[in-house]
DNA sequence: TGGTATGATAACTATAAGTTATTATACGGA
DNA sequence: TCCGTATAATAACTTATAGTTATCATACCA
């Protein structure tokens, strides 16, 4: 019992003529005859009545021919939504990004794809349990936006954005008007940062490390809106990718010299097939510049 | 897509392994290679990651496998409907019964046939509207019970029992201690009778003319009961199928001379395909022995 | 009653499903 | 780290079957 036979058989039905089937599925008649009767002799009785000019239903053919149409009907919509995969007008992905990315190129990122392919959904894994590399080492996600570069020679990876990171005063702080600033002006200074596990608390705690000074750290939090509130009311001075902070009142971003930067880009596991809406988005960042 | 592809495509999901699935399916692994191949060439995707040592699905692996357990499920579950057909532990069919039948031959044979075929059901026409002929002859029934012969060259028929009519005389009737009885001496008894359409009344009148005989009609019913409570009440006499009637108190049942007998048969349409419930039925009511 | 339409049948062809033999590759154990 | 095993892919070939053309039988309509 074949998808074929049942279509044949429900296009004869429903033109109760074999000869008008053939032509409508452009095959000859003798294969029609066949097929049916292959049906009929596989289930053991007749599913259409011949001996009338038109061909009519048999009384188990009426059964069978309902049975057959929605096979045929669910085996049409199976093929459907499997070309919708295909047209990238279906399909989902699991992405992990970590709280920094998730502030501020992610948005962008995310808003620009959705414009690009509406119908495809992406599930973002945000919490700070595990790193993005984990996730995407454990398959829990299929990429990740991440801080470049890791030590990730098991891992693809792409560039986005490569951001500055910019000095935050208070616009009111005596070193608000230089043009540029060193760590060694800076090392009195107390400094706000993103709690344990961060990935920008560690580079910033690096370049210190690196001008041998220990910074006083003034508080620490997850949370980049109360970075950039505290550094206004003048607790502290912050580290930001530049483009993160549009406008802040009272707060002024003086670039660092040496400039330093922050290479952003998204990882994912190769070898690893990937969801035909993964690799969408992946060749989508690809062409994506960051503004 | 094939249901064939489908059934290898599941397997081989099912089992993460295409030699084992090749097993299972009783074929050999490259003709499973080879169905799943053309399956994802025809999506245009991939259904199953081979790079690890388990065979995995892809994401749309795996929304393809629930579409096509789905079809599978219908396809079978429609193969099992039919099989049931063809076992007859499912069918029904349409058949005509006359009140008179109805009353007293169908009863017994309806009841012996569910005996033998609980699972067949049969709808039952009685409307006096229009005869069992015509209405097996329009196809409105598959068989239809009636009163034999009648001038049927276009419809096969089978006798099932061949019954005597008998007079039916109260009990205190002056005739109710004869052996048997002639038109000759009914001919002044008033006469209780069914309705016009009804066969049994069409035999008698018959009979009565061929002795040009005119009776007279005390009263004409299509109840069977009316017609026996109105015997023993004495409004008249009727004649009735020996076998109708067991015992009634206050009736006396005398065989006529010559005997008259009512033929009661089934008959169908020749050529027209029956269903198989109904053909079950014919050959049943073929060794049937009315009691 | 003859012509047309239609399904069945027979013989043949083409397609594609399946087979065996073999190769490439990934994984696990020593 | 390397070898042996398990497993999927590939190639070449065979078989099965779906489809074709040609033709016949039959039912219906004018």
């Amino acid at each position: 019992m074949d998808i074929r036979e049942l279509e044949y058989f429900v296009t004869v039905s429903e033109l109760q003529n074999f000869t008008a089937a053939a032509n409508k599925l452009h095959i000859s008649q003798p294969a029609i005859s066949k097929s049916i009767h292959k049906l009929e002799e596989e289930l053991g009785f007749q599913l259409l009545d011949r001996t009338q000019k038109k061909v009519l239903l048999t009384e188990e053919g009426t059964v069978f021919l309902d049975l057959a149409k929605d096979i045929l009907a669910r085996m049409i919509a199976a093929q459907n939504t499997m070309i919708e995969y295909k047209n990238l007008t279906r399909g989902n992905f699991r992405i992990a990004v970590p709280p920094l990315l998730g502030a501020y190129v992610f948005p962008q990122l995310f808003a620009d794809f959705k414009k690009s392919y509406p119908s495809l959904d992406m599930s973002v894994y945000e919490d700070g349990s595990s790193t993005a590399v984990d996730l995407v080492r454990n398959e829990d996600v299929h990429v990740g936006l991440i801080i470049l570069p890791s030590n990730l020679t098991d891992l693809h990876s792409h560039l986005i954005t490569s951001q500055e990171i910019v000095v935050c005063l208070p616009t009111d702080h005596p070193l608000s008007n230089e043009p540029f600033l060193t760590f060694e002006q800076l090392k009195d200074e107390p400094i706000i940062l993103y709690n344990e596990g961060f990935v920008l608390r560690k580079i910033i705690l690096d370049e210190y490390a690196k001008h041998n000074i220990v910074p006083s750290v003034a508080l620490s939090t997850n949370q980049f809106q109360t970075i950039k509130a505290l550094v206004a009311k003048g607790v502290g001075i912050s580290f930001l990718p530049k483009n993160s902070i549009k406008v802040v009142n009272h707060v002024t971003k003086i670039p660092l010299h040496p400039h330093l930067f922050l290479d952003m880009g998204l990882i994912w596991k190769p070898d690893k097939i990937l969801p035909l809406a993964c690799k969408a988005f992946i060749d989508f960042v690809n062409d994506f510049t960051y503004k």
